[in-house]
DNA sequence: TAACATACTTAACGTATGTTAATTTTATTA
DNA sequence: TAATAAAATTAACATACGTTAAGTATGTTA
């Protein structure tokens, strides 16, 4: 197998255009670490945020390794946080991110990251101080709690996606990882659309649905042709159908309270 | 493959004769949650903990999508925690449980625990009723912040985790684990006797070190005869003694820091 | 100490997934 | 629109790990 390059065909962080947008305007605040502040408490979030930065796609965010003084969220576009195994060069997604994902948070006692964090599509990132980070949670339990609650949820998918790695077939874990972007992302979209539709924008490959779940995008192309085979799915073009939710969720064991029970918004 | 038994072999909650210790006394708790405490103020820790409970070895602390009101601190022994893929009957270890480990912070909204929990050697427990901790993080901001940094260093846990089931091949993600455990172990001893042993206690089954890393029981011990007859390892009568930290860490892209970088002490 | 259960060890064989490589489709850029 | 690169598809073949099973060592209980 051809190692996963270790310079990435990633280009370096590219700022395009940096729009810009009042933290008290923000669409997505409910999903993201600042839910529930009052508007007129937004005041040091105003201050201390820099610009947002659009990102292209395929982009590097930060590496494994490295030290960065920020942290980011997500505010549109998709992302993923993963490590590479130097031994083998092979790379192990730990997390797709969404809009509303915190970015950045985890380090050493020395502010080294533990994973590199790059682009999936076009994204924009909303960008704090590290250090200003820390104050505010001394003081400001309610906001503690809140990324208490995140990174609990992050736990619980690294968890699921620990057993599904670790303990499921191609074809459980391949499903699984399908159902899970698919709630996750339904779970973003308005109540009225929810059930709509079955079908999603699913910017990934095949090699990223591997690099998740640890199997080769070859044998990922076999398992989804089986899933299309049996009419459980259509996966085409970057957009994602799930043809029959019920026969899917059982062979990934998946239930949507795993993202409803940890809700973000 | 037999698939582990959904009744467990665990004898059921065996509470064998409960012993007391004093919060304020406890040898343990700069390990575990309410490190830093000062010691006239751990009132609230006496006033609302039940008593300790002595465990018997393979027993079932609480089980997965049961409700429990308690979290637990693990006090002395071995611990794991686990879930189980109903399909195939087999079981994925998520993380081994050492002393001062907390158990049970994680539930969904319903305060239902996503995994389930279990001893691995004859352990004592400390018990808090989870409606007093929310309204002591609530008050108290520091400990909020002491239980984000466990629950961080546990997502650094499980991503480390994570990348040994899903990319490392079975040498390396044995190898892995056991240096996990090691330098777990390790930073719990007294600074002194550090450097002067590298052989530590290891109550687990190879059958334990498989459900860790998705791999049989058969194939682990493979694996074990083969580190053995390297002379990077012996591993005999629950007694690990690391030969060649050197080799064993480049085998299994695991460096101290990975524990020592999220210290808990 | 005997009897039993659990864990470890080893071997022979099976299979799910990996590897390589060629072809086609889709996306990007000139 | 043509030219090129990236992603998906398919086939033939290779292998790391799983399965089964039998034997040995170790731990536990009567």
């Amino acid at each position: 197998m051809k190692p996963y390059p270790q310079k990435m065909n990633f280009k370096a962080h590219t700022i395009l255009n940096p729009p810009y947008t009042d933290c008290r305007q923000c669409p997505i605040r409910e999903m993201a670490l600042f839910k529930g502040v009052p508007k007129n408490r937004l005041m040091w979030t105003q201050k201390y945020r820099k610009n947002q930065t659009l990102i292209s796609a395929h982009s590097t965010i930060f590496q494994e390794g490295e030290q960065h003084d920020y942290i980011y969220t997500l505010f549109s576009g998709w992302g993923v946080l993963y490590k590479t195994v130097n031994n083998n060069g092979k790379r192990q997604i730990l997390r797709f991110l969404l809009p509303g994902d915190l970015i950045g948070y985890q380090t050493d006692i020395e502010g080294v990251s533990p994973h590199s964090a790059g682009t999936i599509t076009e994204a924009v990132l909303c960008a704090f101080p590290r250090s200003q980070l820390k104050t505010m949670l001394k003081d400001n339990s309610e906001l503690a709690l809140r990324l208490l609650d995140m990174e609990t949820r992050d736990i619980s998918l690294c968890q699921n996606h620990l057993m599904a790695a670790g303990r499921k077939t191609a074809k459980e874990s391949i499903a699984f990882v399908l159902m899970e972007l698919y709630y996750r992302v339904q779970s973003q979209v308005k109540e009225s659309f929810k059930s709509s539709t079955c079908t999603i924008e699913l910017p990934i490959t095949q090699e990223d649905i591997g690099d998740a779940v640890g199997l080769t995008n070859v044998h990922v192309n076999r398992v989804i042709q089986e899933l299309t085979n049996e009419k459980l799915i259509i996966c085409h073009k970057k957009q994602l159908t799930i043809l029959d939710e019920q026969k899917l969720s059982e062979i990934a064991e998946f239930t949507p309270d795993m993202i409803n029970g940890h809700p973000l918004i």
